[in-house]
RNA sequence: GGGCGAUUAGCUCAGUUGGUUAGAGCACUUCGUUUACACCGAAGGGGUCUGAGGUUCGAAUCCUUAAUCGCCCACCA
């Protein structure tokens, strides 16, 4: 049989994807004869291209659904894209704008026509590039969030939370955008350190000599001052109770008002109060109830409430209004000042807070029992630690502005009456429609994503999602992946909406992943240019290979550094993984199918049974890590047992009885073979193109389609063998030992040593011969084994422990194997460091056996002691 | 300012309820191409587990404290 020599990730992907599509190996269907495991996928927006986030992200969701699919679930993964409402808007503007055309030129319906052509020509990108990836997502439950059953949904919530009394109308300070005409979230500014100055102003108090001076880097929104507050314990202050003061400039009278807000320390201790400008004076300004002017227009002039200042952009009328105050004596000073101001992080216009009407949903009720259910442990998080941030987020929980000045999104389904001003709020718009205006507003982004998990499924909030059998055999959804930074803004909302409309949880494990860092522990972003490109290391090194260093190198609840280089880890695990399987198939034909081990075969010798006990405490070991959402330990695992194990002792003592005992060795190679098809099916979650790919090989004529569906290995506790492992560990420091000091005296010329091998009880001729011929070959045939008999056999089982004695009274060095006694597990262990010792006496050559019998009994007699005092001390 | 977390080999990190000799990968040194693999094999060097106290027969692990760093949230006129 050939098998290449290289592996070609490149072209062996490729083969397989086409294959995966072709034969819709992951599509999935209502089978309620299965158990069935359900993913929705955390929907990229369809401006996005692939980042190292997402491939980490969607690599666990694909090791959990490949895991699940192989132990027999029906496994669903649904894809879809997130229509992203700003990021697109702004994505496709520019485009218009290198053509010369604005948004408003187009108008309203047109523009967002532009838009839909755009998402037909891009959107499909990030999409190829999960594909890329290799996800076993089923791409015919693909779904968009503006698409027809998606937006109903969102209307049917809307408009029941309206009828609920959850949606409100209410002023809010938002963070307005001047360049791009909208309001933000807060998650869509950053803050940017500048240097400012900071205006000292005196506001004359009315029917008093004096004044009280504030400072304020922002001199302009003093049009809209309706108060200026001092902290209520500062007594510098305590005089001006019920007092007024003469706002300069406009000469209007404004209150001044005692809050507790105010910071005593910084400025002068006064603060002016605008609460259509500044979101903290608007919250002083309820509190008081203070008049709220708005002196500003949307694009960032000032309006007809600014007096003669009316016009003027900010810029402007901030140098008038200075000098009109220092014309009339109310500036005092003027300092430099460095403070952090917000800026738009799509745009970089610097954020003007503006007092709006906007659209709220009100989070009290519903935040309720989303709290309830992590509390219960209906929903667990991984790592456990992000409850905290949950339930202090839902402890304090603020209204949800969900209206969004933009085109591109789910209109609100309300109407204005254009006579008589009546709300109407319905799916349906009204019929008469010529007397009404719908709201130009549209919903925030997150507002279809909350409700992501049921409405993939096709829920419409009628009498029809009962009858719906997708809806009701997905939902809920097991397993969901996402981001730490988005706990509230995603994951808490969609827990909410699924109590609140399908009156279940949306999902029962929630895994934060890591955060993807560079090598210098700095975040991943575009704008230091640090963040690899993906699709380029997938080329490079292989997407199987990103895949598995991904998940190596990302620790459950801890962030992760990652650079291109880092790849190499994958890949050189994967070359490994490739050539033992060549290595395997090469010998392939020396094995006939009578050439299996039986178990209870003299030939199933200590060998094997390490192998087995090995493998299974692997397979109990993954199935564990996995069920902790422990990934990285999964691959860890499996990446210790195929190198270590499996290819540097397993393998090379085949090799051993290759050229030995060939009978021995077809049974050996047929073992291997087991268990290497095993571990393809295991590392199969993580590496799907590789073991594909092999599995195929290795199964030239056999009928399964593809390894993604058969069988996830299952441990068998009867092969773990501790014993077998113990005594395989002494065997392999043994050989260890004899290569360490072979490798001293390698420089001394043909220096010779024997090792005397004490065998255990009841071994088998042939055991012996094994042992012998193992050692004499894996030290590379220098110097002699003598292999004493003794009385006592060895069978690997009865024996407990080896101990390793060196000797080198005659100038030959040899070294012992002798068999110590029965003892409990925790003496065997402490005299095991005390062959350490003996090696280091070696060494030394001042080695003398009777030494090491006397330091063996001290320790006896010291373990002794601590036990005796370990009794008395749990009689106490 | 509020909250969370970290500090272990030159670098990146494991170390599961306290218990043998603190592990791995990369890097480094030496040796080696014996027909799976040089993207390899063998061997080796390298750590007072951030500092200081404490609990314990025993602490990288638990407690107190200091220092340094990181993240998230809030944000000062």
């Amino acid at each position: 049989m050939q098998i290449p020599n290289k592996y070609e990730a490149k072209l062996v992907e490729e083969k397989w994807r086409e294959y995966w599509d072709k034969n819709k190996i992951y599509k999935s269907s209502v089978n309620i004869a299965k158990e069935k495991f359900s993913v929705v996928i955390p929907p990229p927006n369809i401006t996005g291209i692939l980042h190292i986030g997402h491939i980490l992200n969607n690599t666990i969701q694909d090791v959990y659904c490949r895991w699940k699919r192989m132990k027999g679930f029906e496994v669903c993964w649904v894809p879809g894209m997130d229509h992203a409402g700003i990021a697109t808007q702004i994505k496709v503007e520019e485009d218009l704008k290198k053509q010369g055309i604005s948004k408003y030129e187009l108008g309203r319906e047109k523009f967002v026509q532009k838009v839909w052509d755009w998402k037909e020509k891009y959107g499909v990108i990030i999409f190829q590039q999960l594909r890329k990836l290799g996800v076993s997502v089923d791409w015919s439950k693909e779904r968009f969030t503006l698409d027809k059953g998606l937006s109903k949904a969102v209307k049917e919530v809307f408009v029941d939370l309206y009828k609920k009394g959850y949606i409100y109308r209410g002023k809010r300070i938002v963070n307005w955008d001047n360049i791009s005409q909208t309001a933000l979230s807060d998650d869509e500014i950053s803050y940017k350190e500048q240097k400012d100055k900071l205006y000292y102003i005196k506001y004359p108090i009315v029917g008093e000599k004096g004044s009280v001076v504030i400072a304020t880097t922002r001199p302009e929104t003093m049009l809209g001052d309706t108060a200026i507050a001092v902290n209520p314990d500062d007594t510098r202050f305590s005089s001006l109770k019920g007092k007024y003061v003469i706002l300069p400039v406009v000469n209007k009278e404004i209150p001044v008002i005692f809050d507790s807000y105010v910071d005593m320390e910084f400025g002068t201790g006064a603060l002016k109060i605008t609460p259509a400008h500044d979101a903290n004076d608007y919250e002083v300004g309820k509190r008081h109830n203070l008049e709220f002017i708005n002196v500003l227009t949307k694009n960032g002039k000032i309006n007809n409430n600014g007096l003669d200042f009316e016009g003027l952009s900010i810029f402007e009328a901030r140098d008038k209004i200075l000098r009109r105050l220092q014309q009339e004596g109310h500036l005092e000073r003027i300092e430099e000042y460095t403070h952090n101001v917000s800026v738009s992080e799509r745009s970089g216009a610097i954020i003007e807070p503006y007092l709006s009407d906007q659209w709220f949903v009100s989070m009290k009720k519903l935040s309720e029992p989303a709290i309830k259910v992590v509390e219960e442990g209906k929903i667990k998080f991984h790592p456990e630690k992000w409850t905290k941030t949950y339930y202090y987020w839902l402890n304090n929980v603020r209204d949800w502005c969900i209206s969004r000045q933009l085109w591109w999104g789910h209109q609100i389904p309300i109407w204005y009456n254009k006579n008589t001003g009546e709300i109407y709020c319905e799916v349906e718009p009204p019929k008469d429609i010529e007397n009404w205006e719908q709201d130009q507003d549209v919903l925030d982004t997150w507002f279809s994503s909350w409700i992501w998990p049921f409405s993939v499924f096709g829920w419409n909030n009628s009498e029809n999602d009962k009858q719906n059998l997708e809806l009701k055999y997905y939902y809920p959804t097991d397993f969901l992946s996402t981001a730490p930074e988005i706990i509230f803004l995603w994951v808490a909302r969609m827990i909410m909406s699924g109590l609140e409309y399908m009156k279940d949880i949306p999902f029962k494990d929630v895994y934060f992943h890591s955060t993807v860092r560079d090598s210098k522990g700095r975040k991943m972003s575009k704008s230091l240019g640090n963040s690899p490109d993906p699709l380029k290391v997938m080329d490079d090194y292989g997407t199987d290979a990103l895949r598995f260093t991904i998940i190596y190198l990302a620790p459950l609840g801890a962030d992760v550094l990652f650079e291109d280089k880092n790849t190499e880890i994958g890949r050189n695990f994967i070359t490994k993984l490739w050539n033992a399987g060549r290595f395997l198939i090469m010998n392939k034909e020396k094995v006939n199918s009578s050439d299996e081990f039986g178990n209870d075969e003299p030939d199933y010798n200590f060998t094997e049974k390490w192998i087995d006990s090995r493998f299974n405490e692997t397979i109990k070991e993954i199935e564990f890590y996995l069920n902790s959402f422990r990934l990285n330990d999964y691959a860890k695992s499996l990446y210790s047992f195929v190198w270590s194990d499996f290819c540097d002792w397993y393998i090379e003592l085949t090799k051993v009885k290759i050229s030995t005992n060939p009978e021995s060795a077809r049974k050996s190679i047929s073992r291997a073979l087991d268990i290497y098809k095993k571990v393809l099916k295991m590392l199969h979650p993580v590496i799907p193109f590789v073991t594909e790919e092999i599995w195929h090989l290795l199964n030239e004529n056999v009928e399964e389609k593809s390894i993604s569906i058969s069988d996830f290995p299952v441990q068998n506790e009867n092969y773990i063998n501790p014993k077998t492992e113990k005594i395989f560990e002494t065997f392999k420091d043994l050989v260890t030992t004899t290569r360490t000091e072979r490798a001293k005296f390698s420089n001394i010329n043909n220096y010779k040593y024997n090792i005397i091998v004490k065998p255990l009880t009841s071994a088998s001729r042939e055991n012996i011969d094994q042992l012998r011929f193992s050692l004499k070959s894996l030290i590379n045939n220098k110097g002699d084994i003598i292999v004493e008999n003794s009385d006592s056999k060895f069978n690997g089982t009865d024996g407990e422990y080896f101990s390793v004695m060196f000797d080198f009274t005659n100038g030959i060095p040899q070294i012992k194997v002798e068999e110590i006694e029965n003892k409990n597990t925790r003496e065997i262990e402490s005299l095991k460091s005390y062959i350490q010792t003996l090696k280091m006496k070696l060494t030394n050559k001042i080695f003398l056996e009777k030494a090491a019998i006397d330091v063996i009994e001290k320790e006896k007699q010291k373990l002794n002691e601590s036990k005796e005092k370990l009794d008395k001390l749990s009689k106490m």
